[in-house]
DNA sequence: TTTATATTTCTAAAAATATAGAAATAAAAA
DNA sequence: TTTTTATTTCTATATTTTTAGAAATATAAA
């Protein structure tokens, strides 16, 4: 561990957040179409509640992975293509 | 998610395996420090179980992020680092 | 202003995970 | 053969996470 990894507490958030199979495929979606609005992204997964996936776009959120911009009642997010690079260009490819 | 993410089950488990800060840190000595045995882990971190690190080993192994070479009584552990490259580069950097 | 839509927060239950002591296994050393 | 060392498996507990219904919030549309 090296001070090159000075960001380990980031890195832990962000590969928690998609460790898991509805995270990982809802920043997978993200990647392919940017800014889907929450019920948007709850339409193109099988049966996940609302509250469920406000959970999960939090967890990806608060990880750095996930930005969000706000129209209306709606929440558009998009992958950080740029923690992505860093921590997991698995999800870019 | 496309046909390049078909291995999207292993990207799970790889990520839930570095997603937790005692196996991100074996993950990263591992990476600086090929072929250390699960003690000489033990002995790099503050206060873990042997039983405990154990669990984290396997997990790690089982997510094929790590590799074992067993000798005597002793496994030697190191980073699968095509794996690493493919999922986490971080870990390399 | 009422209604509809999008999302979050609250609450609680179920499931999964992390942790470690004790016992078991397995190989090496004495 | 006995003892020591390295590691795992068993068992149990504590903690965290996932899940979702219900209520709350906030904005837009009628």
């Amino acid at each position: 561990m090296t001070e090159k990894h000075a960001d380990v507490k980031q890195a832990v958030k962000v590969y928690k957040a998609l460790g898991e199979p509805t995270r990982l495929k809802i920043a997978l979606l993200l990647v392919e179409e940017r800014n889907l609005c929450c019920s948007d992204i709850g339409s193109m997964l099988e049966s996940v509640a609302g509250s469920t996936l406000s959970h999960h776009l939090k967890q990806l959120t608060d990880s750095g992975l996930l930005e969000l911009r706000k129209d209306g009642t709606f929440i558009y997010y998009s992958v950080n293509r740029e923690l992505a690079q860093k921590y997991a260009p698995y999800l870019l490819q």
